[in-house]
DNA sequence: TTGTTACTATTTTTT
DNA sequence: ATAGTAACAA
């Protein structure tokens, strides 16, 4: 420019090569890309389509924050929505900063950062800092107990459902006052109120808060305390939202409660992969945004970096047909790639095999599985496709499955350490105080609450006191005094017994280890290693009351799960990852779009289906291929679907449709084995043909679900028919039938039974 | 009090 | 088909 005109001076010279370099971080970005780095003060909303680079801008965005020295690490406030977002954002800045993660302490999800704010202010809403966090089974049986002391008929209104309904005020920000009049009739003839009312005290006179407490309490704490508000005000420089199209009226109330300190918040999100609105959240967050932060800056992302041409178009024409977006338009420089293959196949067990194939046909050519994932809509699809790998040895992982924590034998080592933290946990102590059985069961629990309720004080207390009075017969008393001792015994090592050995104490002491040590059922080793797994993991932190914090909220250790295998999850699970190659089944009218978010939501629930179609076929890099079946099982009978009315959507250049021999998919080559399946479809005639069906396919392995037991000692039997055992309970008999390990016996002194093969021995 | 059997309702997605 | 619950017997 001007300074061409004459010659620098040395010092102008010198200090364009300050200014000039772009830092390292930057390289790479498109013009969009750095607008949304380097836009750093004032509202910005990004508009990032699918593989647009979303996280990378956010990781890019912190980063150029730190490097320029506007903020310190614990001033800057990044909430995401999963725990697996968060550590992505964790490992990705790491990698650019260096190490320095660990002093972000104010990186993760909205109910972490929730309860790091609630436990400095607990008092403030009535609350002690140590209160507990109830997971969703801990609150419904919360739930279950009042509306049992309601007299309310469970058959008729189901507590899961007053869950439903209580979590859906929850996450609109409506504490029991502010629920508007004309929805108080709901649940139970107009308790459903009360209920909650009811509860929201309980939960106080427990010390404990629930999911959806972790957002209300903290916009309660913000909105009724000024001073600590903008205590935040002051350490929160920037703010950085991930997935902003998930988050719900609670949590919009709450970042915009936080962000009008400096109001220099930054939003990233895309209205076409909304898909919890299920959840309560609202898309209108992201629609209102410019309009509750004046003066916002929207940039849009739409250059995909992702998939290739075909793949991109189709997705594009499947979202096209949904009327209410912001509207973005995705483009890629990519070649055009292949086409979206389309199939349509027999029923699940055909559509599991075709897909198999495929895969191993993909395996010789040299195409990592962990590059492959199949997609379902609900996640008992998943059952056909481990049931057919297991048979091919096609190694693979079940993403966001059952967690980690929320497996009966974690979860009640946990209910004893908790209970040794904090003796007041009702709810914990209920779970385990027949776990093991020790004779104290619904009679006992029963004198135990009475007690407890007039004198207004804990269940452990009560305990405490009723063992010491004529209330209980002798036995259960004694049995009732011994464990409160053991639980004595325990606090008093807390302090100076490692916390590792002290869990492990408290297991074995209470005889539960041994429970599952005498428990003869396959998965009963299962249960032992995850528990020697939890300790092993616990050893990861400081101390007891550490860890319990992580398991509520953060845990999810996947064991097992390294090397080279396919990705089954559900599309909701799928958000945010890309695979090269990507199938897509059960594209089925009722299945996918779901019958349910049909009837509930109308065309808004369609909707959203449509996006989680637009979400599964964007996540593939290179191949689509999306599947449909003319059959399904469904509440264990068939039903005849046609295909989901998402395939018509799909541009019809884009796809590649697969013929098969016969003029249905599939029904050539499957009719073999699916033939004696029809024929036999009455009431009663069905159990046994599915019984046969599976033997013939599927020979020698079991058909448990827990698949991943299975996958380690590939053959647990190897009796004969016709072999004579002995069973400990019901005596000597000979096997008529294998399957898998489940033996059909016909016992000399009782009738015909099918028995695992771990209950019984040689003869 | 525990264990067994019979019955019923339930099947989306999750922090 | 399955899980979870309620009713019943030992």
């Amino acid at each position: 420019m001007s300074s061409n005109a004459k010659a620098p001076s040395l010092s102008e010279r010198a200090k364009g090569n300050i200014a000039a370099p772009t830092p390292p971080y930057l390289n790479g970005l498109n013009e969009e890309q750095a607008d949304a780095v380097l836009t750093t003060d004032g509202p910005v909303l990004v508009l990032a389509g699918a593989g647009t680079g979303k996280t990378r801008v956010l990781t890019t965005r912190i980063g150029h924050i730190l490097a320029t020295g506007k903020a310190r690490p614990n001033e800057i406030l990044a909430v995401t929505f999963t725990n697996k977002a968060t550590r992505e954002m964790k490992n990705r800045i790491g990698a650019m900063i260096g190490g320095m993660v660990e002093g972000m302490p104010w990186l993760g999800t909205f109910h972490s950062i929730g309860v790091k704010i609630l436990r400095r202010h607990a008092e403030m809403v009535d609350l002690k800092s140590n209160f507990t966090i109830l997971d969703g089974d801990d609150s419904l049986r919360l739930m279950k107990q009042l509306i049992k002391a309601e007299n309310i008929d469970e058959k008729r209104w189901p507590p899961r459902r007053l869950a439903t309904i209580i979590d859906g005020w929850k996450n609109r920000g409506l504490t029991p006052e502010k629920v508007p009049s004309n929805e108080r009739g709901i649940f139970a003839d107009g308790r459903g109120l009360s209920l909650y009312a009811a509860y929201q005290k309980r939960l106080k006179e427990l010390n404990a808060v629930d999911f959806g407490d972790l957002l209300l309490e903290m916009n309660k704490l913000l909105a009724d305390n000024p001073d600590i508000l903008k205590e935040y005000h002051r350490r929160f420089k920037y703010i950085l939202v991930d997935e902003y199209q998930d988050t719900n009226v609670a949590q919009y109330m709450w970042l915009r409660l936080i962000a009008q300190g400096t109001g220099n918040i930054c939003c990233v999100g895309d209205d076409d992969q909304a898909i919890y609105g299920w959840r309560g959240a609202e898309v209108d967050n992201i629609l209102r945004f410019e309009k509750d932060f004046p003066g916002a800056k929207t940039i849009r992302l739409e250059r995909n970096y992702r998939s290739t041409g075909h793949i991109l178009a189709a997705a594009s024409g499947l979202i096209s047909h949904n009327e209410d977006r912001l509207g973005k338009t995705l483009h890629t420089e990519d070649g055009l790639g292949d086409q979206v293959t389309l199939k349509g196949v027999w029923d699940d067990a055909e559509e599991a095999r075709s897909i198999g194939d495929e895969i191993e046909a993909l395996q010789t050519k040299q195409h990592p599985l962990n590059e492959i994932a199949i997609l379902v809509r609900a996640s008992f699809q998943m059952r056909a496709f481990e049931d057919r790998f297991v048979t091919l040895g096609l190694p693979y992982r079940v993403i966001g499955g059952p967690r980690f924590y929320e497996r009966l034998e974690i979860k009640d080592a946990c209910a004893y350490f908790d209970v040794v933290l904090n003796p007041a946990n009702d709810l914990k102590f209920e779970r385990i105080i027949n776990t093991p059985k020790r004779g104290l069961a619904n009679a006992t629990l029963e004198v135990l609450h009475h007690h407890a309720r007039s004198r207004g004080i804990s269940l452990f207390e009560s305990a405490m006191e009723i063992v010491d009075t004529e209330e209980l017969r002798p036995k259960p008393r004694g049995s009732l005094r011994a464990l409160i001792e053991r639980f004595g015994h325990w606090r008093s090592l807390v302090e100076n017994t490692p916390h590792t050995e002290l869990a492990e104490q408290i297991l074995d002491d209470s005889g539960y280890t041994q429970m599952w040590q005498k428990d003869k059922s396959p998965q009963a080793q299962t249960r032992l290693e995850n528990l020697k797994e939890l300790i092993r993991y616990m050893g990861e932190f400081e101390n007891l009351a550490g860890f319990m914090e992580h398991v509520s909220l953060v845990m999810d250790a996947d064991a097992n799960n390294d090397g080279d295998r396919v990705n089954l999850m559900t599309l909701h699970a799928a958000k945010g990852l890309e695979f090269d190659t990507v199938f897509l089944p059960g594209w089925e009218e009722g299945l996918f779009p779901h019958q349910r978010s049909l009837d509930e939501e109308g065309k808004s629930g369609l909707e959203e289906e449509r996006r989680l179609g637009y979400v599964g076929i964007t996540r593939a890099k290179k191949k689509s291929h999306i599947s449909f079946t003319q059959n399904r099982r469904i509440h264990g009978s068939w039903v005849t679907q046609p295909p989901s009315r998402f395939i018509d959507e799909l541009p019809e250049k884009n796809i590649e449709v697969i013929e098969q021999m016969g003029n249905f998919g599939g029904y050539a080559t499957s009719r073999f084995e699916n033939m004696p399946q029809n024929y036999e479809r009455t009431p009663k005639g069905n159990a046994n043909a599915g019984k046969n069906y599976n033997r013939k396919s599927a020979s020698n392995f079991t058909k448990t679900i827990d698949a991943k037991v299975i996958a380690k000692k590939t053959v647990t039997t190897d009796y004969e028919v016709g072999e004579r055992i002995f069973h400990q309970k019901f005596g000597y008999g000979a096997i008529t039938n294998i399957n898998g390990d489940t033996l059909d016996i016909d016992f000399e002194k009782a009738s015909p039974k099918k028995v695992k093969a771990s209950f019984v021995e040689r003869h």
